[in-house]
DNA sequence: ACGATTGTTAAGCACATACTTAAGTATTCG
DNA sequence: CGAATACTTAAGTATGTGCTTAACAATCGT
């Protein structure tokens, strides 16, 4: 029901993020609304790149916009940022139950040997063989 | 310094959890360890394509794997699915911090008595949940 | 009414993504 | 050894993304 729809707007949601330039837009309407002009005023491209930008936004829920006037006044979607961020969540809870089930075991260990279980992203494990 | 690093590492982790596919190997990968004949197997796609999408989860750093023998098991990085949650999380509380100070606002407004026909506010008070 | 402001639409281009099939490489097992 | 297993690599293809420029509204101040 709402899950299969949930996932198709994560994609939606999770792609919209995946962009630097978007993410600054995200940030700057946590601030507070703002119109057209004035968020492409920060970035160094054309104003039609922004209104695409804020067209993905706005596809994906993370942002809305109201016209009036001339003037486009955009705000973010707080639900939305909500929803990926209770994904994340969800999987981390998931994850964090099996570290607990991970440290419960090594308690009935005798010998705490230490091992590195937190590495920077990008640096592959180290092989224990 | 490591701002831009990590918003570089944003764009990969976003653009990673933007897939379906992507999305349900990391809830999987959650669950424990796996092999990727084993994350292959819910799939209706071929065993490469899995495999360019475990790539990319590990480009980004949301995976790690290692290789042992002929098999390759994966785990998620924990830490990674941190970063992505703690952006959404900072922009959430800029957010609510703003709710807070409308909030804050609107308890100083004494008669809500409305005599002016100007345009009502489009963000009722209250967000729905 | 005129011109400046504010945004929209359309077309096009370079490059990225999400697959596919086909063929290859190790590694394990009988 | 030889066959099955578990990936891995390469190449191709269709579609999507992130811009650009150019031209077109609509609205506001004077």
């Amino acid at each position: 029901m709402l899950n299969n729809r949930s996932e198709v707007d994560l994609d939606l949601v999770f792609q919209a993020l995946a962009d630097r330039t978007r993410r600054a837009i995200v940030a700057r309407l946590c601030e507070g609304p703002a119109s057209v002009s004035e968020l492409a005023k920060p970035f160094p491209m054309s104003l039609p790149a922004i209104v695409q930008h804020l067209q993905v936004l706005e596809t994906s829920g993370l942002v809305s916009s109201e016209k009036i006037g001339r003037v486009r006044t955009c705000s973010v979607v707080p639900a939305t940022v909500r929803l990926a961020e209770s994904w994340l969540g969800a999987r981390r809870s998931v994850g964090e139950r099996r570290l607990d089930r991970l440290e419960a075991f090594l308690a009935t260990q005798p010998e705490p040997k230490p091992e590195s279980h937190e590495r920077p992203p990008t640096i592959p494990p180290r092989s224990t063989p």
